[in-house]
DNA sequence: CGATCTTACGGGATTCGTAAACATA
DNA sequence: TATGTTTACGAATCCCGTAAGATCG
């Protein structure tokens, strides 16, 4: 009892149950009568029974038609709509991004891409995890997230990882400190000075310790948040290292930050996605938006 | 933006979400794999997305396709539902019938034959209303009936009528009235005693007077129910003139029933039914087990 | 007789299955 | 290399449109 059914018949069906006649249904949906005709057959051999009563001078529902005519009209109208919402997710006129991205990233230069991405295609759902890179990978494994922006590289069965941008790093001090005025600054230079640093599990604090390695620096102080770093080095209890693109936690007039040489203290961001999946349209066309947004190599970070 | 979706797409794409091969989900739906990777790849163009995620080791749905699988099996699901809804009509296994049959033949005769036909298609709903010809036709021409059984000949644009049947008259008095025992009964033998007659707008009542006319009888007294009518008889206010197929009513000790002649005095049923529309399948089940139900010619009536 | 549905039929597009090519683990 | 999907292609089928036929008012 294998059957088919197609939208094209009960469109026929609909329309000619709407006109009462063959030849302004055929019309409407751009066939001609006989192959309309045909249409109506067929459809009346599939359900088993005439739908329609027609004489030369009238078309009529039969009972069985009248029956069928409720469930036809429901049965198209999902299909049209099923259809049409898979066409707006293809078009990118809906959809749902899932993003897990650096909190430093998620700060400064995040907000401007996403505002444009959201100009581009305004019906798209953005949901953004501002997370340490470890929390990041965890999202894209568990599905809660489509895309990461992490300064981790992982490589598991799993996981794809492609590098997305580098993040050189800068000397953050107060405006009267030393360092503030120093013509080459290198990385060297910082042994003899107390450091506020960020915690150990921070990406950040591990690339410079590191970079300085098998050198140490003095840690004077462990943050977890950047804009405490700031305050900190404001209060002229130290001086601190921190990427690029979270500069504009310092920009205050009281304080300088100063660019060191990239080469040896650079920490790459990665985008990283599940390699078992592809991405969803929306994802796709939010993956080709961020590689059409990569930050400066070295800017100050954008500020929001 | 005219689509087309069939019900084959959706049973493929259902059956590759589940099977996750299409080697395996061809077979389920009987065609080859590159015939069903075309009826795939079909779907996806019409729907404007890939919907699987294929390499040569896996297939997964993709975002796009895990949202349309909802609506593929609602709209898969309500399509096969509402052909098979409207097989069952087909098959006469399910559906139903509205009669309007004269009281007389409704009591007598109708009951065998709709519990033959319910045994036939126990799942035809049933609707009889058991009324006077007038009202039988009321119902046909608003629709509330699809075939009636009646004592008028109907001839509108409208209303089909055919001869079903002819019930010949019968004498009802008392076993110790004179006429219960004269030789040959007729019916100008009537003439001399006091009848018990039906409503003037009963059909019975107009052939009786038609049959005797130029003639009167004498009317002792007009009743609207042929039972009270029995009950009369009995208590010896008069003698009537029934219907064979009402019989029934006077099946008494007391009482004698006397068949009269056919000629001159035989009431026609007809069958009627609309012009307009022809017969649901139901009705038409009902319609040639009516016909095939024909009660005896001159019947003293079934008893229920 | 006229308007309208059905049947007949030839051409064209679609779809099928077999076989070969291709891709990934 | 083996399993499984896609591509290639000839054949069968289906579907369309034109034209002729049938039917009811």
């Amino acid at each position: 009892m294998q059957m088919n059914l197609s939208t094209r018949q009960l469109r026929a069906f609909v329309a000619l149950a709407e006109e009462r006649s063959f030849t302004r249904a055929a019309a409407q949906v751009h066939l001609s009568q006989p192959a309309f005709s045909a249409l109506i057959r067929s459809l009346e051999e599939e359900v088993g029974t005439r739908l329609f009563d027609r004489t030369t001078r009238s078309v009529e529902l039969t009972a069985e038609g009248v029956v069928f005519e409720s469930s036809a009209r429901r049965v198209l109208r999902e299909a049209q709509e099923a259809l049409a919402d898979m066409r707006e997710l293809a078009a990118r006129r809906r959809g749902r991004v899932s993003l897990a991205v650096l909190p430093a990233l998620a700060a400064g230069w995040l907000p401007c891409v996403l505002a444009r991405f959201h100009a581009d295609y305004p019906g798209i759902e953005l949901d953004v995890a501002d997370v340490l890179s470890e929390d990041c990978i965890e999202r894209l494994r568990t599905g809660r997230a489509d895309l990461a922006l992490a300064a981790t590289r992982v490589n598991t069965p799993e996981l794809r990882t492609e590098p997305f941008c580098s993040d050189g790093f800068h000397l953050v001090c107060r405006r009267d400190h030393p360092l503030a005025a120093k013509p080459a600054l290198r990385l060297a230079d910082l042994a003899a000075h107390p450091m506020i640093q960020l915690a150990r599990n921070s990406s950040v604090r591990q690339y410079v310790e590191a970079a300085v390695y098998p050198q140490q620096l003095q840690t004077v102080m462990e943050l977890d948040q950047l804009s405490t770093v700031a305050g900190m080095v404001r209060a002229g209890l130290g001086v601190s290292l921190v990427p690029a693109l979270t500069l504009f936690h310092f920009d205050h007039p009281d304080l300088v930050t100063r660019p060191l040489p990239a080469r040896g203290l650079k920490r790459q961001i990665f985008l990283v996605r599940r390699r078992d999946r592809g991405l969803s349209v929306a994802a796709q066309a939010m993956y080709e938006h961020l590689m059409a947004s990569l930050p400066a190599a070295h800017a100050s970070g954008a500020r929001p």
